[in-house]
RNA sequence: GGCGGAGUAGCUCAGUGGUAGAGCAGGGGACUCAUAAGCCCUUGGUCGGUGGUUCAAAUCCGCCCUCCGCUACCA
């Protein structure tokens, strides 16, 4: 992205129950994106946030005792917790019962209103209390009666009711110009066919509002098109309320300011990227933009579909209580070791099994063995054999790591602006490798020994390949930062190096004159004291699952 | 059922016509700066099955088997 602004979005998480590992990985995968781009010095804007209306949630809330309010406030602090242990800096939190979002949310619906793209109609169907809306192919017949396989425990309830309906048949033909005009803007490839395919297939109006639910966004409008708004500022409970993706898509136009604040919403719409999972792909490329069209408003730029967590094949959830706990994972691995685990161990564009015990193995091979101990071994000898004076690296052409840097940043680089994360690490850590080799053949220590012993030559060539090794650490140090933003100023300070930019990427330089190999060459510094970075793991050092 | 994808070393995967690869895990070795890490070497695969095309197929074509994704209203 070279536009002059970034704004990068996860879908909002149900805050029907405290968090897993498998909900926040998108949230860590798009709060790495968001600190590239901050570091880059792109003004950015990163939202995330929770979804907090439904009929599920007030029956939960009633079944404590508690009004739906102080239940949603409870689950949010749980997820709020566990995504500052996972060092995920938003610059919006959002709830979808935050006032600006209801308000939003109802201009859309008047939007689509004033556009004749809702009507009045009458739904039909199955409806799980716990699932919502079932389809008349997904429910079991037995003999107890009719039953949703998720939830047999739950009567099924068949309704009927009068509802809002939005004309997206109406918007096949936009929707179908879109993908061809916007061929990236459904990423990875494989789901863009999928919901091309979808469209193909014929599109079917959807119901947005429900009758008699309380827990919900006001709508807006009574049935003969009049405001539902009373005298007294309050909404009539007739009209029902939002249902579903009226209220929970919203959020992406109320973090960027729709309708309150014009100027901030022209600057920072349509979002560069939408990051979501594939559960909801439907919704957000193909709902989605014809809502927004609705309202005369533009489709996002990107939508990326990222896969699922399997815990032995199958989808880590809630439901099947298979999931990790994020804390339990944060106090074992730190959250930078955390942060790079899961997002080397999963493609952010497919589905992949992972184990604690796997998590722990990537941690100890490519954190504490190979850089980590990368970093240890540099400051260590550059601290003994030089007394701690910083030597300045070879200019690239003369370096074999400062050869290779460039292509390693570059494929690097290319893997972030295509949400490749996992290969994004993988081009940093073969660099990593060279580093590892180069040491191995220079073998700084026996140059160290020839030079005490008089050898100039030696002398120099050890300054050289010690200035070569600390410039990799730095840069590798620098580029990883928006995986690994605590330990940057780690690395950093062991390096003698300044590290100037702030908690959630903002502050510093353009990260990209810093990634430069010798940027820093012509400062002198001290090192500092060799602290492992990464301590390693023992396999059975903890269970979780 | 329809459309799409995948089956390659113990694990995760790369490899789209020309003598089977990487990382991790396992085994051995030399070194010693380092978090008993790093480096070097190495065990290991009738490349799902089968029939074709070709001088030559993991790679192209047919058929079969297995697995996965999508196939509408989750919050």
């Amino acid at each position: 992205m070279t536009d002059s602004r970034f704004y990068i979005t996860t879908s909002i998480a149900y805050a029907n129950n405290r968090p897993g590992l498998h909900t926040l990985y998108e949230v860590v995968g798009a709060d790495v994106l968001a600190r590239w781009h901050r570091m880059n010095g792109t003004p950015t804007r990163f939202l995330t946030g929770t979804d907090e209306h439904s009929v599920n949630i007030a029956m939960r809330a009633a079944d404590q005792g508690r009004t739906p309010r102080d239940f949603v406030d409870e689950q949010v602090s749980l997820f709020r917790a566990a995504e500052d242990a996972l060092g995920i800096r938003p610059d919006r939190f959002i709830r979808t019962t935050d006032p600006d979002h209801v308000r939003s949310a109802q201009e859309m619906v008047r939007r689509a209103y004033a556009n004749g793209d809702i009507y009045v109609g009458t739904y039909e169907g199955w409806y799980c209390p716990s699932e919502g809306f079932r389809n008349a192919t997904d429910v079991v017949e037995t003999a107890r009666g009719t039953i949703c396989p998720n939830h047999p425990e739950v009567p099924l309830q068949w309704l009927t009711e009068r509802n809002w309906f939005f004309r997206l048949s109406a918007y096949q033909e936009r929707l179908e110009r879109w993908f061809a005009d916007e061929p990236h803007a459904v990423q990875p490839e494989y789901r863009r066919n999928e919901m091309l395919g979808f469209i193909r297939s014929g599109l079917e109006d959807f119901s947005i509002s429900r009758a008699g639910a309380g827990w919900g966004i006001p709508f807006p409008i009574l049935p003969d098109g009049s405001s539902a708004q009373r005298p007294d500022g309050t909404w009539d409970p007739e009209a029902g309320t939002i249902y579903v993706w009226y209220d929970a898509l919203i959020n992406y136009i109320t973090g960027a300011g729709f309708p309150d604040d014009p100027e901030s919403f022209a600057r920072w719409w349509p979002a560069d990227v939408h990051v979501i999972g594939k559960d909801i792909a439907r919704f957000h490329t193909i709902f989605w933009p014809a809502m927004l069209w609705s309202a005369g408003l533009k489709a996002p730029r990107r939508v990326w579909i990222h896969g699922w967590l399997l815990a032995a094949g199958e989808r880590m959830s809630k439901s099947r209580g298979n999931f990790m706990d994020p804390l339990d994972f944060t106090r074992a691995f730190g959250s930078d070791g955390a942060r790079y685990a899961v997002l080397r161990e999963v493609p952010f564009d497919r589905d992949a099994d992972v184990s604690w015990d796997a998590f722990v193995r990537r941690y100890n091979a490519d954190l504490a063995n190979d850089f980590g101990n990368l970093v240890n071994r540099t400051v260590t000898m550059a601290g003994r054999f030089l007394d701690g004076r910083r030597p300045a690296p070879r200019p690239a052409a003369g370096s074999p790591l400062g050869a290779g840097w460039d292509d390693a940043l570059a494929a690097y680089a290319a893997a972030l602006d295509g949400c490749l994360l996992s290969d994004a690490l993988a081009a940093l850590w073969a660099f990593v490798g060279d580093a590892n080799r180069f040491v191995d053949a220079e073998a700084p220590w026996a140059l160290a020994k020839a030079a005490r012993g008089g050898d100039t030559g030696a002398a120099d060539r050890l300054e050289a390949v010690l200035g070569d090794l600390v410039e990799a650490c730095r840069l590798v140090g620098l580029a990883v930062a928006p995986f690994m933003p605590e330990t940057a100023p780690r690395i950093a300070a062991q390096l003698g190096h300044a590290y100037t930019y702030g908690p959630d990427g903002n502050g510093g330089p353009p990260i990209a004159a810093e990634l430069r190999w010798g940027a820093r060459m012509a400062e002198t510094g001290r090192l500092g004291a060799p602290v492992p970075l990464f301590p390693r793991l023992e396999t059975d050092a903890a269970v979780a699952d």
